[in-house]
DNA sequence: GATCATCATTCAAACGTTTGATCAGTTATA
DNA sequence: TATAACTGATCAAACGTTTGAATGATGATC
């Protein structure tokens, strides 16, 4: 009878293919098809490996979407540390949008988790989604703070709506590329040039 | 036996209940949980009609599914007619953002299906989501193109850029809304406010 | 050094349940 | 009475999970 989830070595000293293969294969699948849309046969068809691993590591299909959840989310965590960057505040929210743009670049399957769970919350969102994107927005409420007590930035803004219109412009740049690609050029040799806009426009809206 | 799916009235004279109460409950339904959360049990059973009666109407679930989105996407068409509106390019802009808001306070679902078919797209995205999606965008282009030839809009932007940056604006905001609820004041009464100041950002950040 | 017990891991097979769809049959309508 | 609307029962397929056996490595015991 299995009795609990075996061990998980926090150093990756045993390689355990067979868990890490299931996390691998389940990224893109969960991330294309949402937790419902995918069966454990298929998951574990597309790991190479038995599909009673599934719940042998993870205790069940749910589990291992938890855990694909973990791994992606875990990098959001680095944008915390903007707010303690000695730089201007402004160039404070542009460090923001190009860690974000980097983020869905090096990794295209986060972008379809987090929107995912946004429209269709599982029992992760409370849980790992939540937690996270609060920390994020609190960051930029923080740092557009900063910027208010400096004098720089206008103070007739809402701060709230000023940090979401900005993470706003960013986010849904890529949320809507699956639906605009022929009309759009979404190219990564491009993102430069969006960034300056999406500055430009938010430099001259919240200064002085 | 089945041969087909029964005539679908233009008008609404007769009043079908079965399929109407099928396409009430269904919409909630769907929009929380996507198209693979819900049985069709769970949706005949909030209809209160029997289960035979999705395939007797709607061919099978994703007829039912795609019946759903149809009537909750047909609202977007309105949006094509602003361009056609005699006001100022820049108004233009702030009528699609405050159609934007009226929709979603209107239909509390069509965001839901918006992101949801973005994310995890089903059968129905190229024909329903995307064709409505672009639209949209193009109509915003063609805005944008208006006031640049009126030499209104600053011309070192790129458009695309800058009408998905508005687009995202205020999009981003509701969809943030189920993560941030605590963080952020999401009230209809805030609604004005909120318009006003991404006008205002946006604004700034076109003009010459 | 050989034997044994123990352990985590992996497997094929089967579990019971739920799924979406369909059927023949019944009621309502016109 | 003919057609449309609707019902309860039933279907095969797919679902997620569990089972008991097989495997191979590890360490202790004699």
């Amino acid at each position: 009878m299995m009795i609990g989830i075996p061990f998980v070595e926090e150093n990756p000293v045993a390689d355990n293919d067979c868990r890490k293969n299931l996390i691998a294969a389940a990224v893109p699948l969960f991330a294309a098809k949402g937790l419902n849309g995918v069966s454990v046969r298929e998951l574990a068809g597309a790991a190479g490996v038995n599909l009673s691993m599934i719940s042998y590591y993870f205790g069940g299909k749910e589990g291992l979407y938890a855990a694909v959840l973990t791994e992606q989310f875990a990098i959001l965590g680095k944008l915390e540390e903007i707010e303690q960057m000695e730089v201007d505040t402004l160039q404070k929210f542009e460090l923001y949008v190009r860690a974000t743009v980097s983020r869905y670049r090096s990794n295209p399957y986060l972008l379809r988790f987090y929107t995912s769970e946004l429209t269709n919350p599982t029992a992760c969102f409370e849980t790992i989604i939540k937690p996270a994107i609060r920390k994020v927005v609190q960051m930029l409420l923080d740092t557009f703070a900063d910027g208010l007590s400096d004098r720089k930035f206008r103070d007739d803004l809402n701060p709230t709506d000023t940090v979401l219109a900005l993470a706003g412009m960013i986010n849904f740049y890529f949320l809507l590329e699956p639906a605009t690609a022929e009309l759009v050029d979404h190219a990564p040799e491009r993102d430069e040039q969006l960034i300056r806009h999406i500055m430009d426009i938010f430099t001259r809206g919240v200064l002085r």
